[in-house]
DNA sequence: AACCAATTCTAATTGAAAGTAGAATCTAGT
DNA sequence: ACTAGATTCTACTTTCAATTAGAATTGGTT
């Protein structure tokens, strides 16, 4: 069985530091997370064998078991501490932004965010958005319950900048933030280092979204100055 | 082992009528196809065991390798059947528009041919789309190549457009490709027949995609008389 | 230096699903 | 009705990866 600091619960509260000493097999622990992660990101679901896991952790495939109750539990905690991973980096993002940024700027970040997280910064983040579709419905399910706040901050934002008019009134919401998804999270997969830079395919898919939702470029969006939403760079094609 | 009739080299080139009478068994090899094609989509590649397919189909498990060779035999036909079917769907209600159908126009018909087959017409589509990222790698390699053909109907309509100025000339049209692609692809995953109608869905996707490559509505786009690109039926916020 | 708990290893066991072999049945043609 | 080939069934066998049990090791404590 695993060892009690694995436990939900402790996942949730963190235990007041005064009675919990460091274990030393925490960093273990660590190791097998950050493994699991990368593995699972790179083979998904079911290329993903344990031994494959414990071999890039540096350990035998068995004493896995001594820090996870099974392999579901494993993946459950990837992919939880995935979404939270990037609904925290999104929520930091946005509180950077000055506070006059306009909603379609804050979009922006948003899609940065999320696109540059599961290309390239994050296993944990990118895990959790490849597997979400691969993995059998109950862990799906689960982690979709998770996935919730996440969702909420985009339906916020979304909502915000309709409500300033800054973009169309005419679409269903839920459509656009799942096409959002759609986009962005299929990029994670077909994504190859040897192309465009992942900032320059972010900058692409942050124009093309927002020019879908925004509206024309020569009128103004909203009542904030129009920092944001800069024309084109270049209008010389690409490819 | 398979039958004769199931080899590669008879899926490749339809044999001569006169000298292949029909064979009885055909049809319960379609029967399989279809009974897979539906579990395939709807269980997923790691969720789905011969046992289903064969109970739909109305056969014992072990019957299955009369017909196919083996389980990766069988996925890479459906697949390979749902692109193939895809693409011609695409050929054909591109064949039907008018031939002064606007650039725009016809990448619209791309996208909802592409939606609603994925979402509701075709189990060999829906299989195809959803298992490209589920599948093992060696059988996604496969797949991807008989993709190459469908990806080259929309890179030259894209191009078409682009060509005609109907499409914003900054876009890495790979990118946009992939990230259509990628909505298109994410809804036949999140899609409940209980939201919005996939006729509904198609609109708002084209909306959404269209007006982030075209240029502003204002001003026509192309040679052709603006028949299509019609402004948004209603204004009101829908959710 | 002996002990105890924590950690990891080795060597099974288990279970599920794919795949196989040969017997049974069905169908068409005679 | 009889037979040959086609088709399907039943009952294995295989395979592979997850999981478990118990032995070994490690590290810190007295």
């Amino acid at each position: 069985m695993a060892n009690a600091r694995s436990d939900d619960i402790a996942r949730q509260t963190p235990a007041p530091a005064v009675e919990e000493p460091p274990r030393k097999s925490d960093l273990t622990r660590q190791r097998i997370l950050d493994a699991a992660a990368r593995v699972f990101s790179e083979r998904g679901y079911s290329g993903t064998r344990l031994t494959d896991i414990a071999a890039r952790a540096g350990l035998q495939a068995g004493s896995l078991y001594y820090h996870f109750d099974s392999r579901e539990k494993l993946i459950d905690e990837i992919m939880h501490l995935g979404t939270r991973r990037t609904h925290a980096a999104a929520v930091e993002r946005l509180a950077a932004l000055p506070p006059d940024a306009s909603p379609l700027r804050r979009l922006e970040t948003l899609i940065e965010n999320h696109l540059l997280l599961g290309l390239e910064q994050s296993d944990y983040s990118s895990a959790s958005i490849k597997l979400i579709w691969q993995v059998p419905a109950d862990i799906r399910e689960r982690q979709l319950v998770g996935q919730r706040a996440y969702g909420a901050l985009w339906r916020e934002e979304l909502e915000k900048a309709r409500a300033v008019g800054a973009i169309r009134p005419d679409l269903n919401l839920s459509t656009v933030r799942m096409m959002i998804a759609g986009a962005l999270n299929w990029a994670t997969d077909w994504y190859k280092p040897t192309g465009d830079s992942p900032t320059r395919l972010a900058r692409d898919l942050v124009e093309m979204v927002l020019h879908g939702l925004a509206r024309a470029p020569a009128r103004e969006a909203g009542p904030d100055g129009g920092v944001a939403d800069p024309p084109p760079a270049t209008s010389r094609p690409r490819r």
